[in-house]
DNA sequence: ATGGTGGACCTTCCA
């Protein structure tokens, strides 16, 4: 089973350079984040006419994450089922896909440390192990993809010093993102990739970080032990960003794992 | 250079 993932920034401006992705890399489960889109305005009909069954959970102008799959899509469930309100933003979605539980998920970014965003951050992500907590076992096979907006290792940022006093690489981010693994969780890239030897998921638009290699790894695999049992690669597909033609690029690259398990 | 780019949207926010 090939499960993949990436942060498009607009469904709408990137989906000419996903569908050719799918074609290409023929995953039988993607996440997708940052969709921008209402429910409504989901191109469900698109990803359908190339096989993939799919599920939204958007709110319009901001954030919005969707689960395509073309080995079955069932169990539904948006946002968190741990007790609490509703979130203020549609940041996770959950399905069933050939016995693995999938969540995609768009962990808020923070903006700047101690910023109220920032701790919206690490409250978010207390209530994504709550709900681990409250519905699913270690034991299952299941696996949170998407952008952390965590970059889980100093060797996971192309230079660690100028990310001085920023985001995405605080202790406290990583504590919060070590708290969901303690729960049972492993990052598949690290697993085949015990050094990252610079491969980054996410490039500023700026300065050309792309070109130059300056980015960050911040988009990830989570999966249970069952899965990374079976894990046999996993990519940041650099390529992807472009997919072929070099148009429109999203700021992120699209991630993907294999398993050797049935699809 | 309080810069740079890109997407939302309508003048400014967000990443």
């Amino acid at each position: 089973m090939r499960i993949a993932s990436w942060n498009v920034n607009s469904l709408n401006a990137r989906l000419p350079r996903v569908e050719e992705w799918l074609q290409r890399l023929e995953p039988d489960v993607v996440c997708i984040q940052e969709t921008k889109l209402a429910n409504d305005s989901f191109p469900a009909l698109a990803f359908e006419a190339l096989g993939y069954s799919s599920a939204h959970h958007g709110q319009g102008q901001w954030n919005g994450v969707a689960i395509l799959s073309r080995v079955g899509l069932d169990d539904v469930v948006v946002d968190f089922a741990d007790g609490g309100e509703p979130d203020v933003d549609a940041r996770v979605i959950w399905a069933t896909c050939a016995g693995v539980r999938v969540a995609s998920v768009y962990v808020p970014n923070g903006r700047e440390v101690d910023h109220e965003h920032y701790h919206y951050k690490l409250a978010w992500l207390g209530r994504l192990r709550a709900h681990l907590d409250a519905n699913h076992s270690a034991d299952e096979p299941l696996a949170v993809l998407g952008d952390f907006n965590i970059a889980p290792e100093d060797d996971d940022v192309w230079d660690i010093n100028a990310f001085a006093g920023k985001t995405h690489v605080t202790p406290r981010e990583r504590a919060a993102l070590d708290t969901i693994k303690e729960w049972g969780l492993t990052d598949t890239f690290r697993h085949i990739w015990p050094e990252n030897p610079g491969l980054f998921s996410y490039y500023d638009y700026t300065a050309g970080r792309f070109h130059k290699r300056q980015g960050i790894r911040i988009d990830l695999v989570l999966a249970t032990q069952t899965l990374i049992d079976t894990a046999t690669s996993a990519i940041v597909d650099r390529n992807g960003r472009k997919a072929w033609d070099g148009n429109k690029p999203s700021d992120h690259v699209p991630i993907y794992a294999d398993f050797a398990i049935d699809a």
